[in-house]
DNA sequence: CAAATTCCTAGTGCTATGGTATGATTATTC
DNA sequence: GAATAATCATACCATAGCACTAGGAATTTG
């Protein structure tokens, strides 16, 4: 039950973005760096995150990357579901195709498990916006949050 | 952000345990065969469950499992616990040990999701218990389901 | 003693993860 | 035109976990 760092990179990387929103077109690597994360693998993680249209792009000098829509309408649930599919404990209880395939799905008594603990999860991760993130940022650095690769405003 | 094997496997033993509970020790044998999973696999994941104290074993011709508490006393949070270990999406929400890991563990934003995702999945596994399992299970039997490996009682 | 059953250790094939390496192509700015 | 950057493609790799399988030793009952 872990988030592999797809998720976590990807979610870094857009709030990365969230924080400079407004100064034009983000590098990759200026994300790479300031994250910490290598950038061909970034790079491969935000391939999806354009094609799903979570952020554009803008190519040659002074290109880079660009949040496609305001901070506050990119809840944290759209990005990790871009990049690590359903967010679902189990198949049978991510989409139809996959309830589906589960002979059982009317009866099955341990399923209603998986379905609360997934209608959980995705509660707080779509609840949860970046521009909410942006705020907690500016606050803890307003309280002299000091490291925190977090926060580079 | 999926569930293995071991957690649902897990979960089925011993809500079949739960149902067979009175009938003296249940053999791996007969739970494998209900559940429709592997016994060498099955018996594995009980070692675990026996050592961590949730099952009791009986040796010998006419042995088998049982549950060491009242069902009522088990939540499927113990269970995926001891076969999944700690139920966190990240490492540096699940416990003292890996929290120290994280150099930014105060100042990270990003951090508070993770913790908010742990805590609601644990709310929710934590207040399901072997007991709510089988109750649901003779009501759906009485209400005519007829498949369901999941309550052959 | 034979059968039933738990207990224990080892090995195995497969897949996903988290990258790295290399290079070519296209678009844009200065 | 040079530099900057995204885009695309392809391939490779080491590691770890998963979901088993195999085989046998120890224990208990009848």
């Amino acid at each position: 039950m872990k988030l592999s760092t797809k998720g976590r990179y990807g979610v870094r990387a857009m709030f990365d973005l969230a924080l400079h929103q407004g100064d034009g077109p983000t590098p990759l690597r200026s994300i790479a760096e300031r994250q910490n994360i290598s950038e061909h693998y970034l790079e491969q993680l935000i391939a999806n995150l354009r094609k799903e249209g979570l952020v554009n792009s803008v190519r040659g000098a002074h290109g880079g990357y660009l949040l496609s829509k305001e901070p506050a309408e990119i809840t944290i649930g759209d990005i990790i579901r871009v990049l690590e599919g359903p967010i679902a404990p189990v198949d049978c209880v991510s989409d139809k195709v996959e309830e589906d395939k589960c002979e059982n799905i009317t009866d099955c008594v341990v399923r209603m498990i998986w379905k609360k603990m997934k209608d959980s999860i995705n509660e707080v991760l779509d609840e949860i916006t970046l521009e909410d993130l942006r705020q907690e940022a500016i606050n803890a650095k307003q309280n002299g949050a000091q490291h925190g690769y977090m926060y580079h405003i």
